[in-house]
RNA sequence: GCGCCCGUAGCUCAUCCGGAUAGAGCACCGGCCUUCUAAGCCGGGGGUAACAGGUUCGAAUCCUGUCGGGCGCGCCA
C-alpha cells in the first residue's frame, strides 16, 4: 500500500517518554547527584501552558539551595536541542511548560490511523494471567441491576487488561448447594402445590417473584412422576438450571460472555475445602471453642475470628471462599480481581486473611476488589423498585429492553465505582445530546458520514500530509487523542472504566463538536481537506477503540 | 457502638498517588445563526470543594476530629 509502511509499534516511546527522559538528563546534568527527582510530567489544563509541563523544579529547589525559578532556568539551560521541542518556558512559581513541534503534536494522527484497533494497546501485563471474577449471581433469580453494573464493570476491566497484555479469563462463580437454594427448591415446591389447590404456606423468606411460579409449571409439566412436588432434590436441580438458563440468557443479550463457571458444590466434591481446612490447622492458626472450628483471622489483621466449623458440622461461607481463591492461586492466576458489591466488603479482610494463614507466600492484597456501591433507577422522575418477573427489584432484563444494552452498559460504566449510581432511564432513551451514550455514538456516525460524503479512500489518510492542520481547535483535539493510551493504562490501573467514558465525551466528542462547528472538513484545497479528514478519521478511530473498551457499538449510521 | 464508602455550581457529575485562575453538561441571562446528518454558535452570571484544625513553598486532593448520607457488622451467603 503506498504511503503504508511498517505500522508504528505500539509499545514504542512516545513523545510523553522521550521527553520525560531528556528532562531528567538535564536535571542530573544540572544538578549532579540530585536524589528523587522523579520527572512527571503531565498535560496541563491551560493551552497557553503548553503541551507538557513538569514541576520538578519546585521538587527539587529546596535540595538543592535554589529559588524555583532558578532551577528551572538551570534545568531548561541544561536541555540538549529536542527535535519535538518547540519551546520550553518558565511559568508561575517554577513550572517548566513546553511545547511540542508541529509534527509532534499531530504524529498521533498516523499512529491512530496506522494503529487502527490497536490503537491504545500497551505492554504492561506481558502476557501475564489475571482471572477476573464478576456477577457470581446464585441462581435463586432474575440478575438484578447490582449483577448489570457488575457485568459492565467486569467485563470492561477484563477488556482494559487485555488491551495491557494481560491473558484474562472471565469466571462465575456460583453457589449450587447452599441454604438459599434449599429455600429456593421450597419455594417451588410450595408454588407447585398451590397451583394444585393445596392448601400450603410460602417458606418463611422464599422467594416471592413470578417466575418462581413459571419454575412449578414447567417442572410440573416436565415431570409427570412427581405432580405433587414430592421430589425435593429433583425440584432444586431442576430450578437451578432453569435459573442459570435465565441469566444466560439476559448475559447474552447484555454482550457479556465467560470463559468458565465455577462451582461451589465442584470445591466439596473435588476434597478442595478439606484440604483447606488442613492447611489452615497445619497453618498453626486454627482453635477449637464452644464446639466449633475458629480461624484466628485477627493475626491478620481481621477485627475479630471467624468460624470455620459451625458445632452441627457444617462450614460457613468462609472456607470455601479461602479455598476457592486458593483454587484460583494455584491454577496459575498472578492476579486475581473480584467485582462485587459493596455490601459484600466485610469478606475482604477476612478472605486475605485465610489467604495469610495458609502461610504459602500468596501476596497480602490477593485478589484485588472492586466493590461499587449501590444502583437506583429513576423513571419519570421516581424511583422505580419492583418488576413484574422479579417482585421487589428491578432486573437487568427490564433495563436492557427498555433502552438497549449499549446505552445500559455505558450508563453503569459512567461513574465511579464508589459512588451510588442512579440510572434515569428517561435519558438513557433519549437521542439527544444531553444522552451521553447517544452524544458519543453520534459524533462517531458523524465522522463516517462525512467519510461516506468524501468518498476517497481512507486507508490512505494514514500518509496524509498534515502540514495544513495548526488551528487552536485542532491542536487541542489532537492533544486529546495523543492522551488515549495513557487514559487506557490508568484506567486499566485503577480498574475505573469511568475515566475511558469521561474522556470519551468530554475531551474527544466535545472537541470534535466545537472543530466541526468552526471548520468545514469538505473544503476545496486538498491538501487541507486531506489533513483535517485525517484528523477526524484518528477521531474516529479513538471513539470506536474506546466505545470497544466499553462494551458499547460504535454506528456508522444513526 | 465499630468498620468501609461518599459529601465539589441551582441539578447531574469530573478533577483526588499534592501544583498554576477547581472544570464539563444541563438550567438561567444577553447577542448571533439555519449546516459535510438531523449535535446550533458566541459571550455572561453563578464556588468558603460539608465544617474545623494539621502537614506543605503549595491542599478539593494527604492526616486528625466533627456533622450529614449509604452499606456492612450472625456458628447467613
Amino acid at each position: 500500500m503506498s504511503g503504508l509502511d511498517s505500522p508504528v509499534p505500539v509499545s514504542s516511546p512516545d513523545s510523553k517518554t522521550r521527553l520525560a527522559e531528556a528532562v531528567r538528563a538535564a536535571v542530573l546534568a544540572a544538578f549532579p547527584g540530585v536524589e528523587g527527582a522523579a520527572v512527571e510530567l503531565e498535560r496541563p489544563k491551560k493551552a497557553e501552558h503548553g503541551d507538557f509541563a513538569t514541576n520538578v523544579a519546585l521538587q527539587i529547589a529546596k535540595q538543592v539551595g535554589r529559588k524555583p525559578r532558578e532551577a528551572a532556568e538551570a534545568i531548561v539551560a541544561a536541555l540538549a536541542t529536542h527535535a519535538e521541542i518547540a519551546r520550553a518556558d518558565i511559568a508561575g512559581p517554577g513550572f517548566i511548560n513546553f511545547t511540542l513541534s508541529r509534527d509532534s503534536r499531530f504524529a498521533v494522527v498516523a499512529a491512530a490511523l496506522r494503529g487502527g484497533p490497536a490503537f491504545g494497546h500497551g505492554g504492561a501485563g506481558a502476557g501475564r494471567r489475571v482471572l477476573v471474577e464478576f456477577v457470581s449471581a446464585n441462581p435463586t433469580g432474575p440478575l438484578h441491576v447490582g449483577h448489570g453494573r457488575q457485568a459492565a464493570l467486569g467485563d470492561s476491566i477484563s477488556t482494559l487488561l487485555e488491551w495491557q497484555g494481560w491473558r484474562v479469563t472471565r469466571e462465575f462463580y456460583y453457589n449450587d448447594a447452599g441454604s438459599q437454594i434449599a429455600n429456593l427448591a421450597l419455594s417451588v415446591q410450595a408454588r407447585i402445590r398451590q397451583a394444585r389447590g393445596d392448601d400450603v404456606e410460602m417458606p418463611k423468606d422464599g422467594y416471592m417473584g413470578d417466575y418462581i411460579k413459571d419454575i412449578a409449571r414447567d417442572y410440573v409439566s416436565e415431570h409427570f412422576g412427581d405432580a405433587g412436588g414430592e421430589n425435593l432434590d429433583q425440584i432444586r436441580a431442576f430450578a437451578v438450571a432453569y435459573l442459570r438458563r435465565e441469566q444466560d440468557v439476559d448475559l447474552r443479550a447484555f454482550g457479556v460472555k465467560f470463559d468458565s463457571y465455577f462451582l461451589e458444590s465442584s470445591l466439596y466434591a473435588d476434597g478442595k475445602v478439606l484440604e483447606a481446612v488442613a492447611m489452615l490447622r497445619d497453618g498453626g492458626h486454627c482453635y477449637e471453642s464452644e464446639g466449633a472450628l475458629w480461624l484466628r483471622t485477627t493475626d491478620f489483621g481481621d477485627d475479630k475470628d471467624r468460624v470455620m466449623r459451625k458445632s452441627d458440622g457444617t462450614f460457613t461461607y468462609f472456607v470455601p471462599d479461602v479455598a476457592y481463591h486458593l483454587d484460583k492461586y494455584r491454577r496459575g492466576f498472578e492476579r486475581a480481581v473480584n467485582v462485587q458489591g459493596a455490601d459484600h466488603h466485610s469478606t475482604v479482610t477476612r478472605v486475605r486473611a485465610g489467604l495469610q494463614a495458609l502461610g504459602l507466600g500468596i501476596p497480602r492484597t490477593y485478589p484485588d476488589y472492586v466493590l461499587h456501591q449501590m444502583v437506583t433507577v429513576m423513571r419519570g422522575g421516581e424511583e422505580m423498585k419492583i418488576s413484574k418477573r422479579a417482585g421487589s427489584y428491578v432486573t437487568v432484563r427490564d433495563l436492557v429492553d427498555e433502552v438497549g444494552r449499549d446505552a445500559v452498559r455505558y450508563f453503569f460504566l459512567m461513574r465511579r465505582v464508589d459512588s451510588h449510581l442512579v440510572f434515569d432511564i428517561d435519558l438513557a432513551k433519549s437521542q439527544s445530546e444531553d444522552n451521553p451514550v447517544y452524544y458519543v455514538q453520534y459524533a462517531h456516525a458523524r465522522i463516517c458520514s462525512v467519510l461516506r460524503e468524501w468518498g476517497g479512500d481512507t486507508g490512505a489518510l494514514a500518509a496524509a500530509d498534515l502540514s495544513a492542520l495548526g488551528t487552536p481547535h485542532e491542536v487541542a483535539l489532537a492533544g486529546k487523542l495523543a492522551e488515549f493510551p495513557e487514559i487506557l493504562a490508568r484506567a486499566t490501573e485503577e480498574h475505573s472504566p469511568h475515566l475511558v467514558t469521561h474522556y470519551l465525551h468530554d475531551d474527544v466528542a466535545a472537541r470534535l463538536h466545537t472543530y466541526y462547528n468552526a471548520e468545514r472538513f469538505l473544503v476545496e484545497d486538498e491538501a487541507l481537506k486531506h489533513a483535517r479528514l485525517a484528523l477526524v478519521a484518528a477521531t474516529r478511530q479513538v471513539l470506536a477503540n474506546g466505545l470497544a473498551v466499553l462494551g458499547v457499538s460504535a454506528p456508522e449510521r444513526m
